[in-house]
DNA sequence: GTTTGTGAACCGTTTCACAGCA
DNA sequence: TGCTGTGAAACGGTTCACAAAC
């Protein structure tokens, strides 16, 4: 496997849709699929995902296309989901208690082993299978269990100060559901994902589309 | 206020993130800020910043910086939401709480008036404060709500024929959480907000910086 | 001195086009 | 014929640099 090089943004990203349809067609059965066909499934030109494999080597068959469960193998091998990724989440409000309970996380070798909250009169609650635990004990737990990756899904003004605990306690990235952008070393990785952002791009597009306001 | 023209993704982006940070700024009664600030609450470079800004006009004081409350509501009134938008939710389980409940949605202009499911036995229970509606009363409730945006948390195999049932109940754009790319006719804009993909591109970024896989 | 607004240079991604292979 | 792999061209966003304004 060569081409051990930078991978563009926009590569990462395309190559997690491909890898979702893959486990479409992999379930469907399909031996193999087209650049055309996965680039349809990820709003790509064909010509954009022959690009973006490339970066993996020649897996791909002139006049065939890819084979679904190789190249599947190859993605998830590149993006490193072939090994298992522990959590530690943050917050068991609304969106930490659905992240908990979000079943594809787990089927995906993602797993959450623990839930913290500062809110003592949270801690101890059960949560989706989880007893909530007090944020003194995070770095402890961390180190335990061997977590990698931190989730922030508190209100926006505790987010920087849980961000800090969570690399003082050793995750090496941190999955941001609070809307502010955190300020961490370089080291460590931040995706931010933001609701409210989202439908506000989604406005902004209704709005330019169709000229009017509202409703 | 001129600069009608095309407004290309990134910007759009971060022209809401420029929102967040300006509110936070209300909040704390600060009359300017610098495109340098700016770009830092945004993680954008401050040049950046003032050609974001330059498609709304002339709206900064040289040496001084823009003027917090008129920024926030000269983008406020581009994206477009001055205005207020009504959005209808589909699905019930665990995302679909979670968004019912979030609070931040209803302060910023954004009503979600109703919540159905497909499922029967969901149907008609109580879910942060919405009785779930079958999804037969849906185009009815569309229109005589008024309702301009769907709200898809629904499984993947069943994201299709949701957005299909949205799009002809009249909604003008989609923000969808299910792992699955929808086909909608080229004036219904979509946005996707996918946990997974988002947890794959970090996984992706601490495994390229680190080297090592997992934990 | 500070900070905006903007044309120009820069850079990286996307698209094109086609040779090569099944 | 169908489809991949890949240089080369095209495109568009980002950064630079500086004149103008406060």
């Amino acid at each position: 496997m060569p081409g051990r090089g930078r991978v563009p943004a926009p590569t990462a990203h395309r190559l997690s849709l491909y890898l979702r349809e893959l486990e479409r067609l992999t379930a469907l059965d399909r031996a193999t699929v087209s650049s055309r066909q996965l680039g349809a499934a990820a709003g790509a030109a064909d010509s954009q995902v022959r690009k973006d494999l490339g970066i993996i080597g020649h897996v791909g068959q002139p006049g065939i296309g890819y084979r679904v469960p190789a190249l599947a193998a190859a993605i998830r091998s590149l993006i490193g989901v072939d090994a298992r990724w522990r959590a530690a989440l943050v917050g068991a409000g609304n969106i930490g208690r659905a992240l908990a309970s979000y079943r594809r996380f787990q089927e995906e070798g993602f797993e959450i082993v623990a839930i913290f909250d500062r809110e003592p009169s949270v801690v101890g609650r059960k949560v989706a299978g989880y007893t909530v635990q007090s944020m003194d004990d995070l770095a402890t737990v961390v180190e335990r269990e061997g977590v990698g990756i931190g989730i922030i899904a508190v209100p926006p003004d505790g987010a920087q100060a849980v961000a800090d605990e969570l690399v003082a306690a050793g995750v090496r990235g941190i999955l941001n559901f609070a809307p502010r952008r955190l300020r961490v070393g370089e080291d460590v990785p931040t995706v931010d994902v933001d609701f409210r952002s989202a439908l506000e791009r989604l406005v902004f597009e209704v709005s330019q589309r169709t000229g009017g306001k509202g409703t």
